[in-house]
DNA sequence: CACCAGGCAAGTA
DNA sequence: TACTTGCATGGT
């Protein structure tokens, strides 16, 4: 997948801290509401969720005990500028039931389970997939598990450092194996692999004017 | 007008 | 396993 195993990682993380500087994320004031937003975000530019997050607070739903009482079709109509709002108004409330029916509405106790067990818990909850419970589990519960999303895909494949589209699980394995697990290490790099993918767009071929532009494969070291 | 944005599930072969 | 399609608003 690459040829320079390990320091390149590190190497990127460094110079995007020192260009970018801390990011602090996730945008959010408490787990619940990372939650919230992880699954509002689904292919969905933050502007378009940020309206609906704020839509939410003024209705006093930015709790798990309101998101849990109030009906679907309200939810749905509060969070429409967030795009799919049917979908995700069913997500939404998909989590809550099952946090009800297996922890007695318990979000604490439900977040408080060790890594592995509660991403695979997460993955089986419908409208779960992969990125948000790893989101989740990195920004709402503060547990190391590496965040990959499409910015992470666009970043390494413009750089060359992958040859073939690498699935989600490939990819976020070789951030797990190349770094220690380190909570505040994950939440900072995965911000900053976002705050990198902005200076592109879907199409840009290359990567002109980003920090890293030195580290192409080919005029990169090793 | 077309294309894009911090995915996911369900269906098909 | 590896495609394809539906879901939908708001910005460029």
């Amino acid at each position: 997948m690459m040829t320079d195993r390990n320091g390149l990682i590190r190497l990127i993380f460094d110079r995007l801290h020192g260009f970018f500087g801390p990011q602090n994320w996730w945008p959010a004031d408490t787990p619940f509401e990372v939650i919230v937003g992880a699954i509002l975000t689904q292919n969905t530019s933050w502007k378009n969720v940020a309206h609906a997050v704020a839509n939410l607070r003024e209705h006093g739903l930015l709790s798990f005990e309101a998101l849990c009482a109030v009906p679907e079709p309200l939810l749905a109509e509060l969070i429409r500028s967030s795009g799919y709002y049917n979908q995700k108004a069913r997500k939404l409330k998909a989590f809550c039931r099952h946090v009800c029916e297996t922890r007695h509405a318990d979000l604490d106790r439900f977040l408080a389970q060790d890594t592995d067990t509660l991403r695979s818990e997460l993955l089986r909850i419908r409208g779960v997939g992969p990125e948000t419970a790893d989101s989740i589990v990195l920004y709402a519960a503060h547990k190391p598990s590496f965040v990959v999303d499409t910015y992470t895909h666009r970043v390494f494949s413009r750089h060359g450092w992958v040859q073939e589209s690498p699935s989600y699980d490939e990819l976020r394995g070789f951030f797990m194996d190349c770094l220690e697990a380190d909570v505040g290490l994950f939440q900072e790099l995965h911000a900053l692999l976002v705050r990198t993918g902005h200076l592109f767009c879907r199409k840009t071929p290359r990567c002109g004017g980003c920090p890293l532009e030195d580290l192409r494969a080919g005029t990169a070291v090793g």
